[in-house]
DNA sequence: TTGCTACGCAACAGATTGTTGCATAGTGAC
DNA sequence: GTCACTATGCAACAATCTGTTGCGTAGCAA
């Protein structure tokens, strides 16, 4: 309980969870260690494992690092389209660029076995899904929509191919492939039910 | 270039194997060494390290074991809902129970770093995709597709919404959502283009 | 100045990794 | 059965990594 922090706690911390966070990317969590984020730092060991005495701890703080970087601010202005596009677009741009993207994968495999890397990936994800749904509602109040347009489903699609393409299948995420994506998602948000 | 190969080998082999894909699934790649298969085999650890003198060929040697074990065949008698439903079916079974669908998320993490294993994944998945391809195909041949209906981009959507939803976003794979599912993918087959 | 605390350093035991030489025992050919 | 061949187990080894501890130093807040 002390009165406020000490600012060397908050700048070792800092910079501990930086290079554990590039190393993460680099090489993956099994290279995440005290030793690798010393050698990385000039942090003594030892003083690694004061601040994280697991090595569970110290990763799943570069988790949480990565996974609050990337921002996605959802415009709902213009037509459902357009919205879509642009927010597809964003998150193809942090599937292959940014830190998030790298570090996906090796939170995946974390969360099959640690539950405190699958809570970090599971709220980054609503987080994600609520973005993409709130696109559809503002859709809705403009009246784009069908009334019985399956929004939840449409946006888990609309968010899984991407997914899905690049850590799974290792297929492309190119321009034309997004295009047709988002074509098809908005066909079914408008078109779905008139049978 | 020895006349036949010797069963010891062979033995040696599937033994410790079996027993790396088990360490795989339990405790993650990262647990699969030349030790830990030794201990659960009583295999020695030197033979281990004549056998794969690189700890990457043995997990890997792992992956393909976990790759290849589940099957899928393609029937194709019925409707295409009653065809796709069956499909899906097995896709939710092998991701909850066989060994494959615990292993997934430890290759797609490797994958990241290691050419060899985004191979093993990709051919699967190729295959995969494949099968649910030739379900569409053949519903085309019966005549029940609509002429436009995007059927590459349906496949992709069908298959990756449930790993999307088990691996990344960490949702429950359950029949309700499975029946939404599939239904919404035929809804899509048949009046995709009616507009 | 005065406590307090974070840090670096060094040393340590223990476990793990990768390698090697040698003895043993299973294998296939004759 | 005898024979050469080879896969295996065993033991020992250096090298590295992991986790812990005690002590001295230096930065921090009052």
């Amino acid at each position: 309980m002390t009165r406020t922090e000490d600012p060397r706690l908050i700048a070792t911390r800092k910079l501990a969870l930086d290079a554990a966070l590039e190393i993460l990317k680099e090489e993956g969590v099994l290279a995440v260690t005290h030793g690798s984020v010393s050698n990385a730092t000039g942090i003594s060991r030892s003083t690694l494992y004061r601040h994280w005495p697991k090595l569970e701890t110290l990763r799943n703080d570069a988790f949480l690092r990565a996974a609050t970087s990337p921002n996605f601010a959802p415009k709902t202005n213009g037509p459902l389209r357009a919205d879509l596009a642009r927010m597809m677009g964003n998150l193809l741009t942090a599937l292959s660029e940014t830190s998030w993207g790298q570090v996906v994968p090796q939170v995946i495999a974390a969360a099959a076995t640690d539950p405190q890397a699958r809570t970090v990936i599971d709220d980054f994800m609503k987080d994600r899904i609520a973005s993409v749904e709130a696109v559809f509602t503002a859709a809705d109040e403009r009246g784009e929509l069908c009334k019985s347009a399956p929004v939840r489903q449409l946006v888990e699609m609309a968010i899984a191919v991407p997914y899905f393409r690049k850590y799974i299948a290792g297929l492309p995420l190119d321009r034309e492939w997004l295009d047709a994506h988002v074509d098809l998602i908005c066909q079914l948000a408008i078109k779905a039910h008139d049978r």
